[in-house]
DNA sequence: CATTAATATGCAACTAATTGAATATGCTGA
DNA sequence: TCAGCATATTCAATTAGTTGCATATTAATG
């Protein structure tokens, strides 16, 4: 269901191909939803033979034609009846914590093995995030109206990947007095 | 895939029924994994086809007969694999920073009243944790062996809680600056 | 005594997501 | 020039997840 929205709501700030969707879902805007781009394009057609999307054919030259995908009015409708009502708090689905509520069924190392690994991939996270923070963000009162709710969401992501890292530190430093 | 081995890592802690599991998905477990009763029944049926678990019919007076399930050998044998294998890092699909992101295209006041109603949420569900940490886990030090795992996925819920508590408070006087 | 709630399990139909291809164009570097 | 990569889209098959219903037992409530 939501995926439509996702669809919706990157159309919105700007008409683009599947392709470009599924890329998109690939960066920023995946950092809350992600999406295949066989997932996409199926919902593609659906949002169009639902009117709430229209299409264009683009002919590039160097490259395969594209098909661009817009909001129409009614969709712009339709989405915004969507945000205005409230939504649950997201349920996670995370592996790694359920190895590590299991842990005790492994080596104490490599349990301790498997959360410094963790805490280097959201380190390697942060990083990205906080590039993207001085580059484009560098003072958030200044920060342009057009890119304000963005910057809110990567306020989110740079809150959540430090959340992790702390856990991982206090996860580690348990570790080693309970041994 | 990863449900088979929630189930099974619950089943290996305790034995139990898929009526009981269906509400361990519900609660503890339930911060890193759900799934509804009928996903719960349908895993299980599979799970006993490849003898990976094993059920036990249990008469109990003044309730319907239930079936308790068990991890056997070879369940217990395929489950540390798997826990020994690496993780990636969790996806989410979070419909909330969706709607975040969208927020240009509907009053700033009404995201300030979603913000403020996630704070709340959160803010709910940090309180249900700290009790539980205060009930169960008055010292880590003194942490008993077979639940210091189950802390440790405690303390990250905690952890979730308050950033996201800590998120929104900077959000709601990004939002005042602005105006 | 009837109703509601909790326990306990299951089927069927549907929708969503994943996996693995296949197809076609054109650019770039070895 | 040929391989490999990026662009761009689509099909088919399978697996996972959701929704709605159905059933049965017993405890508690009014």
């Amino acid at each position: 269901m939501s995926l439509a929205y996702a669809i919706l709501v990157s159309l919105v700030c700007e008409p683009k191909s599947g392709y470009d969707l599924a890329k998109q879902f690939d960066g920023t805007v995946g950092f809350f939803w992600q999406a295949t781009h066989q997932q996409i394009y199926r919902e593609l057609t659906k949002l169009e033979q639902q009117n709430l999307i229209t299409a264009e054919a683009i002919a590039q030259d160097g490259r395969p034609d594209k098909k661009v995908f817009s909001v129409s009015d009614t969709g712009l409708a339709h989405l915004k009846t969507w945000l205005l009502q409230s939504s649950e708090v997201a349920t996670l689905k995370d592996e790694f914590l359920l190895k590590i509520y299991a842990g005790c069924l492994i080596p104490e190392d490599a349990i301790a093995k498997k959360i410094k690994h963790h805490r280097q991939l959201h380190q390697q996270q942060l990083e990205i995030y906080q590039a993207i923070d001085r580059n484009f963000f560098s003072s958030p009162q200044d920060c342009p109206k057009e890119s304000r709710f963005a910057y809110l969401t990567l306020r989110r992501g740079i809150n959540f990947e430090q959340g992790w890292i702390g856990w991982c530190d206090e996860a580690l430093e348990l570790l080693t007095t309970w041994q």
